[in-house]
DNA sequence: CTGAAAGCGCTTACAG
DNA sequence: CTGAAAGCGCTTACAG
């Protein structure tokens, strides 16, 4: 049932075509030292399509010391931001010839031995790491530190290669939106992690700048339930927000939820816009506004940066700046209405 | 900047507890046949940890002929229900000792090389083959038959294991619920591929079953925003749907949407439920009424299954019938009113 | 109870 | 211009 027997070796092809094995890689690696006969060379090629030859990873892997595999460690698949990032990353990847393995972030901190397998094992030419996702990340940064490796989404560390969105840019051009909109109850909807914390920052310019009072951050969390617990939460309090910036478009679909379930009108009495825009934000009712953040190409980005520190490590923060932060506009900001200036 | 020197090979190992590599790695891979003397075992037990070894994958890949690969080949992780099946079939991998390698089903599909690397070149021990979603599988199938492989939600094929949920009994299950309500114009939103087709099948049982009309299929595609087009070009074109069954829950965003934009009340004219629940189906305005599919089991299952088939392929079809799918009943449906019975 | 040796399939200096 | 040989790091019959 399972093909059409054993699978072709070099050695097959250099019996068939009447030459050494090692003439069959080096012409196959296409050696530049190498001068072969055209004649012989075609011979080999043949036999090569002949036998339907692929070389075997895993001896090529052994050999070269280069497995051909990036792993990528994030926390969950399971988030739109993230599957849109692993989607282009993997074809990124292919491009380059490499293959990625998913990883689980919060295994390879919380287990010793699992990391170990992985990097003294050598089943990876190197790693992406999901970071600024949970406050502490400094399992995630000594795994990164032992083999070459890039952090997405930290801060600049020495000895790390980060790599990151502009979030502050984005958080401020989300803030400024609303001001412009009229509000000046503005409230941040935040989360664990650098990631968030770049993104209040951007918040707390936008608001200085325009000389606007900030308000406590809200907490509310990577996901959608979890924010909608947090706005319901702030809304029961007395919460007076009638503009929220949220950390990302998941949790915005939560507080989108939490706005409406407080008795609130979206966007009548309250606006909100978050970050990052994906496949369902067009779709909620209201539909949500949102600043972009170019996600294709940090993926593309990450990967090429990562293919470089498996050539030769450096640390460094790398901030994706272009193309900029794009503004969204749907139906979840409004003019602010009510209550005076 | 990376780690501390090279890692420790077997013969470092043995070296240093003065034994053979070779009782190494009796040790190490716990062979049954072999005793030895307590006291030596300590020895080299201890030499592994002080050298904190770790077999290299490559050596024993090569050895061993296998890879403790799992490959992934899916169309789209951006998608809700994949990326949710991924995360709990990637975790469940990890538990066997298997890594999983993200492939790109299209590229296996299209590119000839692609497929013949991966197979031919010994890269993974199985594959995991996401089918029923395009008209044709007829590539996927190919590549399934020559490797130890799970052919994920495909309907029952000759030489091929293949698995899926119990898609009938849930869309059948849905419709039940608008014929309840009192719906008798209900239309299935449906897309291509063996799974809407099954899906389509249960619609049409509740509806043969209950003696009311069955209504021309909706085409609406697996995403959002070709559903919101589907169902708004349904609607522009006259149709008098007051129930609508969508094949999954990322379409049925689109549907809500659509449903709203063509100025109709959701769920006043038309009530909506949708297979699969995920993380946005409570959150939508109004939230979502949806059946439930098992989709954490589906994962392990599959995954189970591949391990055993990576052991001896066997083919036939395994539906997954337990937990059955669940009714979630939430705002997007309600009792047909207006017209007359 | 333990060791020596061959071999998995490749690549690459080294010869000629 | 091409070949023979060693070796990547492991495992496993085969001896003893």
């Amino acid at each position: 049932m399972q093909g059409s027997g054993k699978t072709a070796r070099l050695s097959d092809v250099a019996k068939l075509a009447e030459v050494s094995p090692g003439l069959v890689s080096r012409i196959l690696n296409e050696d530049p030292t190498l001068k072969v006969r055209p004649e012989t060379r075609e011979r080999v090629l043949n036999a090569i399509d002949l036998l339907q030859y692929t070389p075997h990873a895993s001896a090529r892997a052994l050999r070269n010391s280069r497995t051909g595999l990036l792993g990528f460690a994030l926390h969950h698949v399971n988030d739109p931001i993230y599957a849109q990032l692993v989607e282009t990353a993997q074809i990124a990847a292919a491009e380059r010839g490499y293959s990625v393995v998913l990883l689980n972030a919060d295994e390879l901190m919380e287990r010793q031995g699992a990391f170990r397998t992985l990097v003294r094992g050598h089943r990876v030419d190197g790693l992406l790491i999901q970071s600024g996702f949970a406050a502490d990340d400094h399992g995630l940064r000594e795994i990164a530190r032992s083999v070459p490796s890039v952090v997405f989404n930290a801060d600049r560390t020495p000895g790390l290669r980060t790599v990151r969105l502009d979030d502050t840019a984005a958080a401020t051009m989300a803030t400024r939106r609303l001001l412009d909109l009229g509000h000046r109850q503005i409230a941040f909807v935040g989360a664990e992690g650098a990631t968030s914390d770049r993104r209040f920052r951007g918040y707390l310019d936008a608001l200085e700048d325009a000389e606007v009072a900030a308000m406590p951050m809200i907490t509310g969390g990577w996901d959608a339930s979890s924010a909608r617990a947090g706005i319901e939460r702030y809304f029961a309090a007395g919460g007076r927000a009638t503009g929220l910036v949220v950390v990302t478009s998941t949790s915005a679909l939560g507080v989108h939820a939490g706005v409406i379930s407080a008795g609130l009108s979206l966007p009548d009495d309250v606006s909100v816009v978050s970050i990052h825009d994906t496949w369902f934000t067009e779709h909620l009712n209201p539909p949500l506004t949102v600043v972009e953040l170019p996600l294709a190409e940090i993926g593309r980005l990450t990967v090429d940066l990562l293919v470089e520190q498996i050539a030769s490590p450096t640390d460094g923060a790398t901030v994706l700046e272009e193309p900029a932060p794009r503004l969204i506009e749907r139906g979840s900001t409004a003019v602010r209405v009510g209550q005076g200036p």
